[in-house]
DNA sequence: GCCTGCCAAAGTGCATGCAATTGAGGCGCT
DNA sequence: AGCGCCTCAATTGCATGCACTTTGGCAGGC
């Protein structure tokens, strides 16, 4: 089912897809701060092709705003200002209300399912690494926006989540980014009801709350080794997409 | 004078940004359709540069969503369906009300005179090309979403715009598009007079009548040769750039 | 006459090579 | 010691080359 027809853009080149997506993660999983270098050598290294690739690949994330390019300097993982991060969690309010709008009381069984074990998945990722809630947590909103099978509907609300994933990085406390399971079961309770506005107040809310907790001071860490870091990435792993992450864990 | 300071992400890298800016340019005025074939030579030989870069500037289009990109085959200008067309401008109809939100009662003197002017520009071309005047219309409302000042809004509204564009040469008939300049103009009032709910009400109802008289039937084209097409649009010309226009502005 | 299979031409996927630019460290001058 | 210049390694910008895939046309068989 679900046959993702839908060619991703220009991803489905594999290669370069495959990097996009392994930066992505490391990103959104604050393996990669923002400002860290990304030099096409060491990426092509890294991930067995050639600079081609990696640079390509670069040109991908740099469009959806997730490392910046300067001509004739390194790349580096994009760093949001404060107004930009603030924009963007505005963009991304009005965009997962439109989702929601569009998914009350229209979700089949299976979709209840699959959101409440990705639910639960962030539930049992609680005690784990950080980085992985934070991952599952932008993933429920991604879930969720796959579900009005509007693809466009998807990437903007994924490149905004992502985005703002980012931001959490440079403006939030390490452990103030608990999204709120709670609050994620609470929308999809409503979801299934069918109360297309309290839904749509749910998530404004709960988006509102996230955004508040998160911009309030800035955090400095500087650090490490690329190599190192993309280490766990550089293999496409079996998680091969989000509907598929909800179930494993992979706590660390 | 050259530093065009906001750093395009990766558009920046000058030939690339070139080539993007003419197809979509070409896209935007439906002298390259929905389906025109758009292979990597081609390009490359007509805008004097190597496959490489063609290909990376078709990667970037593809990420935009108006290039299609199918493994080992030619690219092809997208042919969004009509569904998805309709979710497009639904998501466009969000942003750009979180646009007026913003501006309503906001905008400096400067300002008004820039969109007066444009409006003014719009009605000017109304006897001339049609292409000409879908694509003013169109660039009116990037034009209002780079006065907030907000790059991540810039974006979307410019890319979900130049989207919709691409559907009216699917889906509209040939002289439906008259996007209303007085309709432009009383948003303009509107937003000068900080009449915030008005404003989003009116560019609401103006976007879903642009949707509604566009999403009617398909009107099937085929045609001519790709290089002769972008034969006018091959070289940087004067027309300078929706982006330089909103230099005026300033405001936040 | 129409369908089928094969082959050349066209086009993409990717790596490599070379020129140009950057930035960092070393050296001399004050 | 501090400051500026200069040189060189690191890195990007871009073109070209080669292998592989698709395409479309042609020939031969049904």
């Amino acid at each position: 089912m679900a046959p993702r027809a839908t060619a991703k853009s220009a991803e489905s080149t594999d290669k370069v897809g495959v990097i996009c997506r392994a930066l992505r993660r490391a990103i959104i999983e604050q393996a990669l701060e923002p400002g860290a270098k990304l030099p096409e050598d060491s990426l092509g290294e890294r991930f067995g092709v050639s600079r081609t690739i990696a640079r390509h690949a670069l040109g991908q994330l740099a469009a959806e705003g997730l490392v910046e390019l300067r001509r004739n300097r390194i790349a580096v993982v994009a760093t949001p200002s404060w107004q930009e991060a603030r924009d963007a969690f505005d963009i991304r309010i009005e965009l997962e209300r439109l989702v929601v709008r569009q998914l009350a009381g229209k979700l089949t069984k299976a979709q209840v399912a699959a959101l409440n074990a990705h639910v639960d998945a962030e539930d049992a990722a609680r005690g784990g690494a950080d980085a992985v809630s934070i991952r599952l947590a932008t993933e429920f909103h991604i879930l969720l926006a796959s579900m009005t099978n509007s693809p466009i509907l998807v990437r903007y609300v994924s490149e905004v989540a992502y985005r703002c994933c980012l931001t959490l990085s440079l403006y939030s406390r390490p452990h103030s980014s608990e999204c709120g399971v709670t609050e994620h079961r609470a929308i999809i309770a409503a979801l299934v009801k069918g109360d297309e506005p309290k839904v749509m107040g749910l998530m404004h809310s709960h988006l509102d709350s996230v955004a508040t907790r998160a911009l309030v001071a800035p955090a400095p860490q500087r650090g490490r080794d690329l190599l190192d870091i993309l280490a766990p990435y550089a293999e496409e792993d079996g998680a091969e997409r989000v509907v598929k992450m909800a179930k494993v864990v992979r706590a660390r």
